[in-house]
RNA sequence: GCACCCAUAGCUCAGCUGGAUAGAGCGUUGCCCUCCGAAGGCAAAGGUCGCACGUUCGAAUCGUGCUGGGUGCGCCA
């Protein structure tokens, strides 16, 4: 149940009565009436702009709507009052008794409270990670897969059909070079000295894959040509990097529905079949770019190549497909992969990129848009750097002395909770800071520790009055006497509650799942806020003498821990019962 | 040169897609434990929302032009 809808829908439903009465013009458009919290609690529970929004289109005053709708809201028994405000706000009141069913549903309905069905099942996929696989994943990539994996978690709470997936970029050059350096650990696995040649891969967990080459091959793969091996070693250590990203990515609580294969877009006929229908569309043709103004690279010379027609469709230039050996670009595996997204019946696509493929963008946009006719809209986020700290220090990495820090590292120091919070903590495109000393800290400088505490202290708060003898389960909770919660303190902490839905539907339309993290930590703090009160109302405190009158107080209470568990089950974070 | 992203309190950042007196945390100052966990809370001070025009009842939010920072820009993926 969202609050807010149900009384924009009353809103809605008066409108039309108003408009049956004359009192509006039919054929208004009604779909810029929003009803909102107020800003300022002072305000009232409930506000709505419908006056101003139709004022204009009406021909009439402001304030004149909004003194008719009031009078006529005023009437419903939810509503306490209604007084119009400012320009022509239309501030609403509402019954306690409104507040107080609301935690009895939040207790009923538990973790599907604030569930949602905006995304109307559509199938949405979303493509993140997407690392090559060359090497374990290391700290750049943890938060794309977190965001990916919590956006996806909150897409599927807010009603869409959500498909995870990988795609393994297992065609190009880098892995033909990660089978020469498997290739090199192999001779050293048989006694050989090993030679690390500049540009190849140096990292020691090769070593491991040259152990098994050994196992499998015995010596026949020595003093033979590159030709003979190149293949089944690329193949045998791409498998065994994959292995080792999956790894990591479920010791971050990581798991893919689907994990898609450049190299299985090759020979199959699927990416000169993308670039067909392409051309079918007059968007592919043979020409010559002007080289980027500026900083001309010194070898530019004109050369002619085959060129996907992306301006027609957004983009700022247009972009080879092809290069003058006639072999594929990047880019065309990648159309056919995005076409492929769409044959496959998805309505949505949302890509997760590094924020270094930022000028890749539009380009994608254009071949999707033109691929499915306009019909598929791809959203891309870009997901800017993460700074380590340590100390307060910046924590310098080398990928050359390979002191890199791995998702692992990062993972084994601190916990998977705290890193997958933490990396929520910022929209996608500002840039984070991960200091490896702060996320640990026991502060509400921390908002992981600061929502933990909180959940926390409401477990305590549970387990006092079970001590006592109150029935605490959640069934007995929500029967008990609910009008019990009459303080403004309690009733503002309930208001919270009731954003929880809204919220939802907020960041699963922008896909911004930073926003659940910031809603837990208001969230938290207004329960830190009530609870401290106590201290000087004991009227306020959750366990009271009367055993009626603590079950509603410990339902406000448990009210809030759904909210707050629900929150990081999307998150991915798991709710700690006790701080140590 | 072009494209994309960023610019909000001393610092780090939110700001519900155009709403009312712009909000948190840290830091500073002053308070609150005989009391459900003070690992917390309350209060004060602190702002030309980078700059300038424009759109309108109304702009941190939308448009245009600047300034400063980041990222990227034809045979790397």
């Amino acid at each position: 149940m969202n609050l807010f809808t149900e009384l924009r829908k009353l809103v809605i439903a008066e409108l039309g009565a108003m408009t049956e009465a004359g009192l509006l013009p039919a054929g208004l458009d009604l779909g810029a009436v929003a009803v909102e919290p107020p800003r300022d609690p002072a305000h009232g529970d409930m506000a709505t702009n419908a006056a101003m929004v139709l004022a204009k289109p009406a021909g009439q005053q402001p304030r004149v709507i909004a003194e008719a709708l009031a009078a006529r809201l005023a009437t419903d028994p939810r509503i306490v009052s209604a007084e119009v405000a400012g320009p022509g706000f239309l501030n609403m009141r509402l019954a306690p008794g409104v507040w107080q069913d609301l935690v009895q549903t939040i207790l009923t309905t538990g973790a599907e409270y604030g569930r949602s069905t905006l995304g109307a099942g559509a199938k949405v996929n979303v493509e993140f990670v997407s690392a090559n696989p060359t090497g374990p994943m290391h700290v750049g990539h943890v938060r794309g897969a977190v965001v990916g994996d919590a956006l996806s978690n909150l897409l599927a709470f807010a009603g869409w059909q959500v498909t995870r997936e990988y795609y393994i970029n297992d065609g190009g050059a880098q892995v033909n070079v990660l089978a020469r350096s498997a290739y090199e650990r192999y001779r050293e696995a048989n006694g050989l000295e090993p030679e690390i040649r500049e540009g190849l891969y140096p990292g020691d967990y090769l070593i491991p894959v040259g152990e098994a080459l050994k196992a499998k091959y015995g010596t026949s793969l020595i003093d033979q040509p590159e030709s003979v091996w190149l293949e089944d070693v690329r193949e045998f250590a791409t498998e065994a990097m994959m292995a080792m990203i999956r790894e990591d990515l479920a010791a971050l609580g990581v798991r893919m529905d689907v994990y898609s294969s450049e190299k299985a877009l090759y020979g199959t006929g699927q990416i000169e079949a993308a670039i067909e229908t392409l051309r079918g569309m007059d968007l592919i043709y043979d020409g010559v770019l002007e080289p980027p103004k500026g900083t001309t690279p010194e070898d530019w010379e004109p050369r002619e190549q085959t060129l996907f027609r992306s301006t027609a469709h957004g983009d700022d230039v247009d972009r080879p497909v092809m290069k003058s050996d006639g072999s594929w670009t990047y880019f065309a595996p990648d159309i056919a992969y995005h076409f492929n997204k769409v044959q496959r019946g998805f309505d949505q696509l949302i890509d997760i990129f590094g924020a270094d493929h930022g000028g890749y963008v539009k380009r994608m946009k254009a071949a999707v848009s033109a691929l499915s006719g306009g019909r598929v809209p791809l959203d891309i986020k870009l997901i800017q750097l993460v700074k380590l700290f340590k100390n307060g220090e910046p924590f310098k990495m080398s990928k050359r002395a390979g002191t890199f820090v791995t998702l692992r590292d990062v993972v084994e120091e601190v916990g998977a909770d705290v890193t997958r919070f933490v990396m929520l903590t910022r929209k996608n495109d500002m840039a984070l800071d991960f200091d490896f000393d702060k996320v640990m800290e026991q502060s509400k400088d921390n908002p992981v520790f600061y929502v933990q505490y909180a959940n926390a202290r409401i477990n305590s708060v549970l387990r006092k009055a079970r001590e006592a003898g109150v029935a605490v389960e959640d069934a007995a909770l929500a029967g008990a006497d609910l009008s019990q919660l009459g303080h403004p303190a309690e009733l503002a902490l309930i208001g919270k509650l009731a954003e929880w839905p809204r919220l939802v539907e907020i960041a699963a339309k922008g896909n911004e799942p930073h926003r659940v993290a910031f809603y837990l930590y208001e969230l938290a703090s207004d329960l830190h806020g009530l609870w401290n009160r106590g201290n000087d109302e004991p009227a306020l405190r959750f366990v009271q003498e009367d055993a009626g009158v603590t079950q509603a107080k410990i339902g406000l209470a448990r009210a809030v821990g759904v909210v707050i568990c629900a929150g990081l089950a999307i998150l991915g974070v798991t709710p700690v019962e006790e701080m140590r």
